[in-house]
DNA sequence: GTCCACTCTTGGATCGTTCAAACCCGGCTC
DNA sequence: GAGCCGGGTTTGAACGATCCAAGAGTGGAC
């Protein structure tokens, strides 16, 4: 009668000669068991093709090296692209570092609470990766408050927690660090060289086609744009609002281009530019001596690649990889081995031809 | 002493005053227990807040009631946008029928098969939705073959798995049904219904540009514009084909376009038609004379309802549902009570500007 | 009043792993 | 040689649910 059923320790202990737990042992810390005994039980492990059942371990120690991400609607925050690139990268560092990723969906914040206490307590989900925070964020200090380990791809847009210290001191809880482990891109910097780049190139009037104002991501893209004006000492020149989108993005461009002296467009998105571009080639083909329009985008999404458009490229593999790396130490009650919680990481300008138009100074 | 740890089903019985099995069957078979034990023992767990925990469940059932999914390459089969609505559409169709998905990360197919058993044996994952599915796919035999629950976005392309069931029941295996459970658009139909409504505006060359032929999906999709103009007894006319992107959709319209009795293009995907717009806006400057150009894409992607674009809508959300469906009936043992295991998907052409355009008869 | 049938409840065993404490045994000290 | 030490290994219990078979309770029929 051959063994039809998956072998357990036990099988692999009967085998070995020895008992459950010193296989245990071989597999969790291989270095308390002598050699020769680890040798053979490691054989019998191989000949039985035994692999540990996560399930009951994770049951006896309360540890599931799960990760709960909530696949975040749609239109929201970080766009379809970037959502599935970084989904992509998380996937793979997650796994790297013996970690999963579990799906849930949830309508709204609210709703989203619930569910990190849900799959807490039936899942035993062990973290939470959240992304598009936003201003008057309620998850993440409810986590906090939990002593759930999380950490979320975008840093806190709230101007700053400040009654909270004083009020965990005030009740003798230890106080805790007031800032949470988050990883963000550095926006600013990347408005911040593409309007540079411009600037270098001879462009002068460069317009910022943003987002409507009170979205922590656009105001510190816009916030790179002036940074770029100020350090060069110049006057900073017309700013246009629209909703993400390429014919938003067409009106907006269109708008600034009424002004005469406009020669360069810095875009919040990749959308908003192409919806530029478009309205850039309405003004060629209209007024053909109208000097030529520069236009970064940001995003570095594909279609920027397929249109040529210069763009601000997001480094998520590294973010990723930062917050999987914040998270397992959490989860491994080292937080401190972290050297950083809070992680801004520094885009890059990827220049292609729409602002290659070299300007006359 | 407050009781500071989760409550277990003991903690709920000894508050109802009765047996743990009698909560357990309160919660998994509530008509076997008397209308007043039921209600004492709800309030109870009410009460507590108690929830059950899963992971002792799974160990005792051996149901995790967990799907895995592989994030698929990105450039991989279906697009970018797509991926991320069916993502989207699978979660909450999968936690509505108290699934969840998990998410995992494979090289190739083979690294895919290795983490199969990988999951199925550490842990306990019921199930699998595949994704990208192709000629030549090994992962649908491998997992036939384990009697692993799974159901795929995208039918099989191979011709035809003869040779499977006579090798099959020459073994003396039971015979298993040669076809697996799975869920697709009909892009044939799609196409067919754009190619229908050009010709029906009065066009009569209209040309394909489709993917390089080998892409099952590519292929259908080619297929239904051949249909339409079948059906509608003429000869078809040009069809050219490129690598899907925006810009090798621009230098495909422009070779198409080269005849110039061409008035319609039928495109295999949105980034193609995006490309095709393109030229077709440069032709309309260099040749005013020439009489408009219509242009339909396929996914309906967001980009293609900014720009206005005909497109055929894939109903993302119903393939998620039927897939979960699906799924569910395999992990219950009640495959048999699904109607259907192979599921087409009719698509709905969305009617934007770009086909507006009514041509002379 | 006794017995039976039926319904609901109960205690014990089990899933596979890890924790905590006990055990064994050779080497060392006094 | 008794006692102690300590590395290496074993044993018993626990995690929290479900399955199983047997126990208790109720009501009706004779």
């Amino acid at each position: 009668m051959t063994q039809a059923s998956t072998p357990t320790l036990v099988t692999v202990a009967e085998r070995a000669g020895v008992s459950r737990q010193t296989v245990s042992n071989v597999l969790n810390s291989p270095e308390i068991v002598r050699p020769d005994t680890r040798e053979r039980v490691l054989r019998a492990i191989d000949e039985l093709g035994y692999r540990t059942n996560v399930v009951a371990r994770q049951l006896r120690t309360r540890r599931s090296f799960l990760l709960g991400l909530r696949m975040p609607p749609a239109a929201d925050g970080i766009s379809g692209q970037v959502l599935d690139r970084f989904l992509h990268a998380l996937t793979e560092e997650a796994q790297g570092s013996g970690l999963r990723i579990m799906l849930f969906a949830a309508a709204d914040d609210e709703a989203e609470i619930r569910e990190y206490e849900n799959l807490r307590t039936t899942t035993g989900i062990d973290g939470f990766v959240l992304t598009a925070t936003h201003s008057g964020d309620t998850r993440t200090r409810w986590l906090s408050d939990h002593d759930i380990p999380f950490a979320t791809f975008g840093r806190p847009w709230d101007p700053e927690p400040a009654g909270r210290a004083a009020e965990a001191s005030a009740e003798g809880v230890p106080p805790k660090p007031g800032h949470h482990a988050w990883v963000d891109i550095d926006g600013r910097a990347g408005t911040r060289a593409a309007t540079r780049h411009l600037l270098d190139a001879g462009h002068r009037r460069i317009a910022f086609l943003g987002w409507p104002e009170g979205s922590g991501v656009g105001d510190d893209r816009h916030a790179g744009w002036l940074a770029a004006y100020e350090e060069a000492g110049l006057e900073h020149a017309v700013v246009q609002r629209a909703e993400d989108g390429v014919a938003e993005g067409t009106a907006a461009a269109n708008r600034a281009l009424a002004d005469p002296g406009v020669t360069a467009l810095v875009c919040v998105s990749d959308s908003i530019a192409l919806g530029a571009l478009e309205a850039v080639r309405e003004l060629a083909r209209s007024e053909p001596d109208r000097a030529p329009v520069a236009i970064t985008g940001f995003d570095d999404t594909p279609v920027a690649g397929a249109v040529g458009l210069t763009s601000v490229a997001q480094p998520i593999d590294q973010v990723a990889a930062r917050i999987v790396e914040q998270l397992r130490a959490q989860i491994d009650g080292r937080p401190e081995d972290v050297p950083d919680h809070q992680v801004l990481i520094e885009p890059r300008l990827v220049v292609r031809t729409t602002s290659r138009t070299e300007h006359r100074r």
